[in-house]
RNA sequence: GGCCCCAUCGUCUAGGCAGGUCUAGGACACCGGGUUUUCAACCCGGCGACAGGGGUUCAAAUCCCCUUGGGGCUACCA
């Protein structure tokens, strides 16, 4: 029976990181049908968006991962969000300093840093000089009266530390080499260190699965814990998620490419940084690279360019036309391995089959054509109902022309069997749901298919048109028949015929199976479309 | 710089803890062929790895050490 918690502080979209990682915390809760916990840490005022809680829990609803106790489905442990918490944190904080197992100090930032330049420039490692006398209480209100910041810091111990890590195994720290570190922020507010603790105690949380960027505060954690009587937990800290570039996978990728996008096309900056809705003086330091807008910013430039970044976030995903059940599935197996060859998994059975002692220690890249692959084979999986469902969600978050009622969608949904996201199937369908005077032929082909050799494309229009208006009856059946008849006539391939076709009716030579998308269309249409072509290219040469 | 973690095909990984059954298995990608009305899909085949160096041992991908390489942390962020 564990209990294991997703804790993520609110400061934008959930990511592919803290999906992961929230996805091990429910597999291992619901496998030993325990609980699992989403508690919202917002400690940081400065930080938080209003916006970003909710986003992260729509955003893990949309993945499958649902969680026992937390914000909407409250708890015994409530309240879920540490800033309602302050109470409870201070009680301990306090009892810590009558203890005498913390203290106050009143640095400024700049003594600080200065501090800590001066450790560096000696080539070592920054520890807090703990004062021999321990500032009093009075003192602590002369200092908040004088105006300087007042904090609270733990009293680290000399003791090593051994944190009995489930995937790295025993990992010792010398506890001469750590700092103590702040507790309670001059706001008043917890750091994350004393919250999380705390909160993991009350809480009952057995197990904490993380990623490895957290391995370091480990041994602070269990340091405040022994010191506040609190029992130790088992810890899993994950390998990493990296990114091409080296380095773990963040929102920093999306903005090296807009940057580089940015770079090479030159473009109206104050256009370009007014649609991010940044000032000059942002933009210019983004292009130095001095910092990174926001999500927002990033992706509402890209959009505007044009141009496609690496999808980081859940929602990012999302719109790419991805289906949770792929991400969840793989995901999975970034750092972890199923015990059996069988890769293409459900979340139940991933549950079924967990076991935490197959996490691996080594980072691992993402590989998006992997993804690929599998939100096709978990597309083939899914049902109908579900498919369409999933189809529909998609198109609502697009800008897409497509809107049919569901024995439309699900024909189209069918003709695109074997395309790997839905984004391929709304592309493959649009021609359907736009004016025919709105079709936008891409030129490569026109000149491909229409125009190469002295125009036969284009001439087979005029054939392909009369063979449709002839046709008796119509069905998927007969217009195939029809076309194949034609090609055999004229002693080509099929292609040559249904080429020309497709282009004329999509504007492009990716489409649905052309008999049917000539059925769905409708022979009026069709031949409208085909008018249109011929009017519009004929006399154009290469 | 300091501290910590890691190291098997291009990528995700199995195997490692209990050394021999590993001429190292699977998946994705890639390459070749087939099928084909486009893109996909599908079928058949192929290429492809134990980072390097020392040990220990009858025997090392597996245990130990070093080197190299990668990663993380180094905030009054989480």
């Amino acid at each position: 029976m564990a209990v294991t918690r997703f804790a993520p502080s609110p400061t934008g979209y959930l990511h592919i990181g803290g999906a992961r990682t929230a996805l091990f915390d429910l597999l291992l809760a619901r496998k030993t049908s325990g609980k699992f916990i989403l508690r919202i840490e917002d400690t940081d005022q400065s930080r938080n968006s209003p916006t970003a809680a909710k986003q992260v829990m729509d955003d893990l609803r949309w993945l499958g991962i649902e969680w026992d106790h937390g914000p909407d489905v409250g708890g015994p442990g409530e309240p879920y969000f540490q800033s309602q918490r302050l109470d409870i944190y201070n009680k301990y904080i306090d009892q810590l300093i009558s203890d005498e197992k913390a203290y106050y100090c009143f640095d400024t930032p700049e003594e600080l840093t200065q501090m800590r330049d001066k450790a560096a420039a000696a080539k070592k490692n920054f520890l807090y000089p703990r004062p021999s006398q321990f500032p009093t209480e009075k003192q602590a209100d002369q200092a908040r009266a004088d105006g300087r910041p007042v904090a609270v810091r733990f009293c680290m111990t000399d003791d090593d530390i051994i944190v009995e890590d489930s995937v790295r195994g025993r990992v010792k720290f010398s506890g001469k080499e750590l700092s103590d570190f702040i507790i309670r922020k001059s706001d008043g507010f917890p750091t994350y260190h004393l919250a999380c603790v705390v909160d993991d105690e009350l809480m009952g949380v057995t197990h904490i699965i993380r990623g490895q960027e957290h391995l370091m505060n480990t041994p602070g954690h269990i340091a405040l814990q022994k010191a506040l009587g609190f029992k130790t937990l088992v810890y899993a800290h994950m390998a990493l998620t990296v990114s091409e570039g080296g380095g773990k996978m963040s929102k920093r990728d999306k903005a090296k490419v807009l940057k580089d996008a940015i770079k090479s096309a030159n473009p109206d900056k104050e256009k370009i940084a007014s649609v991010g809705n940044i000032s000059i003086q942002d933009f210019d330091d983004f292009l130095k690279g001095n910092s990174t807008p926001d999500n927002p910013a990033i992706d509402a430039m890209a959009e505007f360019l044009g141009i496609k970044l690496p999808e980081i976030n859940i929602v990012d995903f999302f719109k790419s036309g991805y289906i949770p059940e792929a991400l969840v599935n793989f995901i999975a197996l970034l750092g972890y391995s199923p015990p059996t060859d069988k890769e293409i998994l459900t979340l139940d059975e991933l549950i079924e089959t967990f076991d935490l002692s197959r996490l691996s220690k080594t980072n691992s890249l993402f590989d998006r054509k992997k993804l690929l692959a599998f939100n096709m084979e978990h597309m083939k999986l899914l049902s109908e109902e579900k498919l369409l469902q999933r189809y529909k969600d998609f198109l609502s978050g697009t800008n897409s022309p497509a809107s049919a009622d569901d024995k439309l969608l699900l024909r189209i949904l069918k003709a695109c069997e074997g395309a790997r996201t839905l984004a391929e199937v709304e592309f493959k369908s649009s021609f359907l749901f736009v004016d025919a005077n709105n079709i936008k032929y891409d030129q490569k082909s026109v000149e491909k298919v229409f125009l190469k050799n002295s125009g036969q494309g284009l001439a087979m229009l005029a054939e392909l048109k009369q063979q449709l208006l002839d046709l008796k009856e119509v069905s998927e059946k007969s217009i195939e028949d029809m076309l194949r008849n034609l090609a055999e006539r004229k002693e080509v391939g099929l292609g040559k015929v249904a080429q020309p076709l497709r282009l004329a009716i999509c504007g492009t030579t990716v489409s649905l199976p052309i008999f049917e998308a000539v059925d769905m269309l409708g022979i009026e249409e069709t031949v409208k479309r085909i008018d249109n072509a011929i009017s519009k290219f004929s006399g154009k040469t290469l």
